[in-house]
Order: structure tokens, then C-alpha cells, then sequence
DNA sequence: TTCGTACTTTAGCCTCGTCTAAATTTAGAC
DNA sequence: GTCTAAATTTAGACGAGGCTAAAGTACGAA
């Protein structure tokens, strides 16, 4: 079986939201996060319902069926794995990949991506600290965690990123703050919820609460 | 500047039919090489035209223009920089790589062939022989011979092949016929050119002259 | 010089994926 | 329980890229 590159890129969009919003996800939620229109969603979805990859109801929303489900895992899967060959081979920075790697995840072919898998060494997760899927589409979900929940005192190490544009993974560049550094949270803002953290060796650092809430972390078990 | 995948698919027909065949280059041989009806070809030479990358009169056939042949010559750079990736990286053989390279060439980026290429150290010859033009689009020449016009006791080099499909490519491993072997014409069959060939170290090797046809090799000037 | 045939183009239609405008449904407010 | 605003779907159109059938052109043979 074989998909258009526009029904892949519905199932991947459909796939994220269900992630973050829950089912079922609105026709409009996939026309603002696809750029197109709603009617144009309407008729994406009918041909999707028809080859049996979401399960559609008229004026009810979509989620994916086990079919469609597994297919957009190996487009997150291939997606991931390119961004690691573009960063960790070629060189590119992590906020330079996305753009590349939405195009690569669409190569077809039956070996590539498991062999591509093996020449990275199977990593367990991309540049921005997402987990990749195996062959199979089982992936360990990453410590779900953001910075904004941690308090005062708490330690903890940056291990994810909500937000993927080029804009705030530079701001993060520019801050020192990279996946696996140290930070402990020194002060809340009351007023706005801004963060003032303790990033190794620097001077402290002061977030908003914006991006804090844009920041995955492991925290750290001080003592058990 | 961009293109659709078709237009550079059309582009890149024209170019190597131009190269085997010279200009111009007919509606029918471009319709018979990628599979598809006369009357589309017409449709698309308009289009091309339209844009200025081919010289197009009706009934005439076509040339590239400069444009035309100067991104022609980018698509083949990252069609043979991406085949050598997949051979040498991620160990295909070289009877496998052809039509996922074909649709690595489409990628769109300013920056990842390039970086690509020095990845992979600056290859000057893509798996099966065939040059790699650089950045600018220049590239050398293979030395252009084919086996099929050796005589009787000269030896040679075996450079590169004609026919990239995978049935040949297969035949050729089979008979330990690699890039780079040493080979020595033993006899050349009158009846039919069929070729007896003498590989180092194995038993005489018979091949029918339409093999022969396909190889391309350096000549070894014993002596000068 | 005129045919005949092979090649090429035109005309008209199709599917895919998109759009706008209009109609319909849902669901919350009262 | 209506009513209304927002969300969704339908209807009809379009551009890209392909097809078939029919018409037009080129060119070698007589």
C-alpha cells in the first residue's frame, strides 16, 4: 500500500493533534495547523474515511484508525531519523532540519529507513529530544514534564521542546540552553510567571513563562 | 526559482536523451523514456518553454536552454551524490539504488547537496561510473569507450555501464564483472561478437556483444 | 511533384488537490 | 425549547498533469 503525499501529510497532521488536543480532532484544527481550508479538509478527510485510515463522521470530527494510525507513526519515525542524519552526519543545526526532513519523510521505499536507523545506531530520540518509533512504531514515551510546573528549588535537565520553529530554537542557542544541560529554578515571577533559572556556571537567567511552558525536563531526584 | 517534480522529471529526460542522442530531442523519445503518451509530452514542452528552459518549435523537437540544461545538470549532481550515499553509507548495492535515488534528486534545499557532498568526500564518480558534476555543474568526462570496440589482446579497465537496470547490474555481479576489474580480450567471435574475456585470476568469460556494448573501460596503453 | 506514412499537435475529457461561496448542522445562550 | 453564531459540508470551479481520438505536418518514395 502506497499514500499521496498530501493524504501522508493529513494523517501526520491528524496524528499531532490527536497527540496534544485528544480526539476528535475538527476539521478546522486541521485547516489552521495545514495552512489550507476548511473545505478543502472536508474533502482530504472523505478520501481518507474511504481507504479506511480515520474513522469520519459528518460535523464530528476525525481520529485515526489502527491503519492510519500505524502509517503516520512510520512518517514520524522516518521524519525523526532524517533529522538526526541532518545533524548528526551533515552537520545542520537543530533548528535548520524541520523543512528537510518534512520533504525526506516521504521517500518511499521498503529498506531505507531501517537502514538508515542501523547507520545512526538506532537512536532512541531526533535533535529536539522527541522519541523515534522503531520499525514496529513502539516508541518509550519521553519524561512528559515542562519547566513551568517545576518550583523553586527543583533541579532538573532539559530533555525536550515543545515548540519547533527556527525563531525560538535560536532564542534557546543564544541562551546556552541546549538538550541535557543543568538548570535549577531560582525564582518564580508572581506577577507573570516568568522563571528565573540557574543554568550551569552563568549567570542566572531569566525566561518567560512562555517558554517555560515550551521546555520538557527530567527532574532531577535530589534524594530518595 | 523551483519546479514541480514532473518538470524536473521532464527536464532531466531531455537532457540525457540530448546527451545520447544529440538535439534535437524528439516528442516520442522523451514519451517512450518516461512512459507516458506523446500527447502529455506536448502539454509539458509548452510549459517548459513557457519558462524558458527549452528551445521548443512545433513539430521541430526541443533543445535545453542554458537554464534549462544548467538545472538538468543539478538534478543528475544530486541523483549520483544521493546513490553514492546510499552505497557507500548505508551499503546498498549498486543494483538497488536507482529509484529511491530518483526520488532523493527532488529534494529541495540550498544547502543539503552540498553538504551532502562533502559528507561524503567530494566523489568524482557516482556507483556505476558515471561523473558527478560539482556545484558550478562541471564535471570530467568519463573516458568514453566502450568494451565492444577493444580488439583481440588489448586489455583494459572496466569504468562504468551503460545500462543501469537491475537484471544487468545483477549479471555483471554474477560474473564478477565490478568497476575497476582488469580485463583482457581473448577472442572476438565473428558470427555473432560475442566476446571471450580473460578476468584475473578466473576461467575465460564469455559475453554476447550486446553485453559488450554496455561497459565502458580505460584502455591500458602497455606500452608507449 | 505528389503521396503515404509516421510523427506531432489539438481538442476534449479525467483525477487530484485546492479554492470560494452558499447551504447546512451543531451547540451554546437565553 | 428556540435562536443564533460558529463550525462544517456541499456545490461548482480551477490548475497541474495525464489520457484518447482526431486532425495536422513532415518527409521519403515513386
Amino acid at each position: 500500500m502506497t499514500y499521496t503525499l498530501a493524504e501522508e501529510d493529513y494523517l501526520k497532521t491528524i496524528y499531532k493533534i490527536a497527540e496534544r488536543q485528544g480526539v476528535p480532532v475538527s476539521t478546522s484544527a486541521i485547516a489552521d495547523l495545514m495552512q489550507t481550508r476548511p473545505a478543502s479538509v472536508t474533502d482530504m478527510l472523505k478520501k481518507l474515511a474511504e481507504k479506511d485510515l480515520i474513522d469520519y463522521k459528518r460535523y464530528h470530527g476525525v481520529s485515526l484508525t489502527k491503519a492510519g494510525a500505524r502509517w503516520a507513526t512510520q512518517l514520524i519515525r522516518k521524519h525523526r531519523l532524517w533529522e538526526c542524519f541532518l545533524v548528526d552526519k551533515l552537520g545542520y543545526n537543530w533548528d535548520e532540519v524541520h523543512e528537510i526532513a518534512e520533504q525526506l519523510e516521504h521517500i518511499q521505499s521498503d529498506t531505507l529507513i531501517d537502514r538508515l536507523d542501523d547507520y545512526l545506531k538506532n537512536p532512541k530520540f531526533d535533535p529536539h529530544g522527541d522519541p523515534i518509533p522503531d520499525a514496529s512504531g513502539a516508541y518509550r514515551m519521553r519524561y512528559q514534564i515542562l519547566l513551568s510546573d517545576l518550583e523553586i528549588g527543583q533541579q532538573a535537565i532539559l530533555v525536550g521542546v515543545r515548540e519547533h520553529t527556527s525563531t525560538f530554537l535560536q532564542y534557546l542557542d543564544q541562551n546556552n540552553l541546549a538538550l541535557g544541560v543543568n538548570l535549577e529554578i531560582l525564582e518564580v515571577l508572581p506577577y507573570d510567571g516568568s522563571l528565573r533559572l540557574r543554568l550551569a556556571e552563568e549567570n542566572p537567567l531569566l525566561i518567560s513563562g512562555q517558554v517555560a511552558r515550551q521546555l520538557y525536563v527530567r527532574q532531577i531526584t535530589s534524594a530518595v
